[in-house]
RNA sequence: GCGCCUGUAGCUCAGUGGAUAGAGCGUUCGACUCCGACUCGAAAGGUCGCAGGUUCAACUCCUGUCAGGCGCACCA
């Protein structure tokens, strides 16, 4: 692919002493403005070396250096030599790498043959889908999208809490009072009714806790009755979470909850036990973590019992032994990355040096007027409810614009999801997000509609000009500030993918998003594109072609649906 | 108490040690006989929490401090 950084770079080389290619590289920024230029040399740090005053430098630097294709003008200003670069030449090798490569463009192979493990969503079986599980399902998601893209094997696994003492409750809840037409008929609502109900009732009648420990001891034990209790309780929740997975678009390799690990914990315990790092304290078992500057990492209840940790460790060991995973990365919320630092120091003190391949992938916590989302209080806001609002909010708006569409409830489905994961995707992960009602079901401006619509717009134009020969444009007529400018955006479509996996920062995708949009509407604004003259309109057709690829691209990497006609 | 994270425009947020700190929403003003106006342009709006320090150069790095969030032993 063409870099024009680098051929930047390469031509400097010979005119600097004691600076190679790689370092002159480095040093290369862009300009805040474009009137600057389009890269910019800051000679400030070779001021030492070269014992002259950076201002010197950069003028000297910018008389020398001559001028060659691709560059159409240097200039030193107060310290930085500028460089302005030969627009046609940069627009055409884009423009022809974009058309040429059409849907690939910016992917590459580098995963080739290495296998990432994605653990996501993870929600608890019987409890509703709540907005809170919604970041780990669209972030998780739009992850295992960018690594598929830059040839990466992905494994997505929900890692589904289905195993605990709440099965107990809910157990005795069920038998107590129970209706099977009823579950079978309103599914995981009427699971939390009950096990809201068993929290009600046990406040005035203690021994229910007792019923509901018995029933999960049973349940440990592999009694049948609750066995088969407890599957039908995750088939239901899977029923139902297999919609909204359904509706968002979102799959996963492999379900692969808790309780596939109750057997395979004992052998990990006796490990660390023969690794001489398991100590009693306080009656539990524990690795001790003092000499990391971490509290100790719960391994064994003091009655035996295995934790949360316990689990994760051995669901990491059989991970790397299943999969040999090149990187496993499990995206929760902030409130567990001690948790995870634990569990990754503890791999690494049982002499895994792939403890390094285990990234925990943060988010912020969502709060509603103020208030942490909390089930048993009523916190919370129903996934279905929002997906189903932001749903119909666009339905009523194609109803009212576009009434005519073809296929409209599949566009307002693939709108209304698309603002909500948007949203999701729009700010840095970490931070926390204040849910309202207002924001995520306001379509102006930065969000998921205005970067679609801006996609079928372009489609729009393409369709109406049907067949053109796009090879035939003539890039030295797209030199306005408008379509120079929006090349360029497009020009970066590869290194803000390769950022936003550095960083596993599927925002950074987003935004970039919205700046294309924004540079094609401006570029749509000022230039007709379907004009008289032939090669101007293939040309600005072209343009239009790559902002539509990079555009659909960029929506596929967040987990987005790019519809041609909205 | 200790640890981690976050403090940037009225609000929601961007911002690789470099030039004049940027978007969107909201406000005000403007642009449709036109390829889709869910669009585009402009204005107003900032002691980058505060105080030191490092540097030719700090929103960015370091130290301290204040405010908020999240953790810190038998829940996950």
């Amino acid at each position: 692919m063409y870099d024009a950084k680098s051929e930047v770079s390469k031509l400097l080389s010979k005119y600097t002493e004691g600076l190679n290619e790689q370092q002159l590289y480095d040093m290369l920024e862009v300009p805040p403005s474009p009137e600057m230029g389009d890269l910019a040399l800051p000679c400030f740090k070779l001021s030492k070396h070269l014992r002259k005053p950076p201002v010197q430098i950069a003028e000297s630097l910018a008389a020398s250096v001559p001028k060659t294709d691709f560059i159409d003008k240097i200039k030193a200003v107060s310290g930085y030599v500028n460089i302005f670069l030969n627009r046609a030449i940069f627009i055409d090798k884009l423009l022809a790498e974009i058309l040429d490569t059409g849907k690939v463009f910016g992917s590459s192979d580098e995963g080739r043959g290495k296998n990432i493990v994605i653990d996501f969503s993870s929600p608890n079986i019987a409890k509703p889908f709540h907005i809170g599980h919604l970041r780990s399902t669209v972030i998780g998601n739009a992850l295992y999208r960018m690594f598929k893209f830059m040839g990466y094997n992905c494994i997505g696994i929900n890692y589904l809490g289905d195993w605990g003492t709440q099965f107990g409750k809910l157990i005795v809840a069920y038998k107590k009072w129970g209706d099977e037409d009823k579950v079978r008929k309103d599914l995981v609502k009427e699971l939390v009714s009950l096990y809201v109900r068993f929290h009600e009732e046990a406040e005035s009648d203690p021994a229910l806790e007792d019923e509901a420990r018995y029933w999960f001891a049973q349940l440990e034990k592999g009694n049948e009755e609750a066995l088969a209790l407890w599957r039908w309780f995750v088939d239901i929740s899977l029923e139902e979470y297999a919609k909204i997975y359904d509706v968002l678009g979102v799959k996963f390799d492999l379900f692969q909850g808790e309780a596939f690990f109750n057997d395979k914990m004992e052998p990990v315990v006796n490990e660390l036990k023969a690794k001489g790092l398991l100590v009693e304290s306080e009656g539990a078992m524990i690795v001790d973590l003092e000499d990391e500057d971490m509290p100790p990492c719960l391994i064994l209840k003091s009655d035996g019992s295995t934790l949360y940790a316990t689990r994760d460790i051995t669901a990491a060991i059989y991970r790397k032994n299943t999969f040999d995973f090149y990187k496993c990365i499990y995206v929760t919320g902030v409130s567990q990355s001690l948790h995870f630092k634990q569990v990754f120091k503890v791999i690494e003190k049982m002499g895994y040096d792939w403890h390094k391949d285990l990234h925990h992938v943060p988010f912020g916590t969502v709060s509603i007027g103020g208030e942490k989302l909390a089930t048993r209080t009523g916190k919370v806001i129903l996934l279905e409810d929002l997906l189903t609002q932001a749903i119909s909010k666009t339905a009523a708006i194609i109803e009212e614009k576009n009434p005519d569409l073809p296929d409209k409830e599949e566009v307002a489905r693939q709108m209304g999801v698309g603002a909500v994961i948007f949203s999701d995707l729009f700010s840095n992960r970490i931070k926390d997000v204040a849910f309202s009602w207002d924001e995520i079901l306001n379509f102006d401006g930065e969000t998921g509609p205005y970067v679609q619509y801006t996609h079928a717009r372009a489609c729009s134009v393409l369709r109406k000009a049907g067949d053109v020969k796009l090879n035939a444009f003539d890039s030295s007529l797209l030199s306005s500030d408008e379509e120079y400018s929006l090349a360029k955006t497009l020009a970066d479509f590869p290194s803000k993918v390769k950022q936003a996996l550095d960083e596993l920062e599927p925002s950074i995708i987003t935004r970039y998003l919205v700046d294309v949009a924004h540079d094609f509407n401006r570029f749509y604004h000022v230039h007709s594109i379907l004009v008289e003259d032939e090669v101007l309109k293939t040309s600005r057709l072209a343009l239009t072609q790559a902002a539509k690829t990079v555009l659909r691209s960029g929506l596929e990497l967040i987990g987005l649906s790019a519809p041609e006609r909205v």
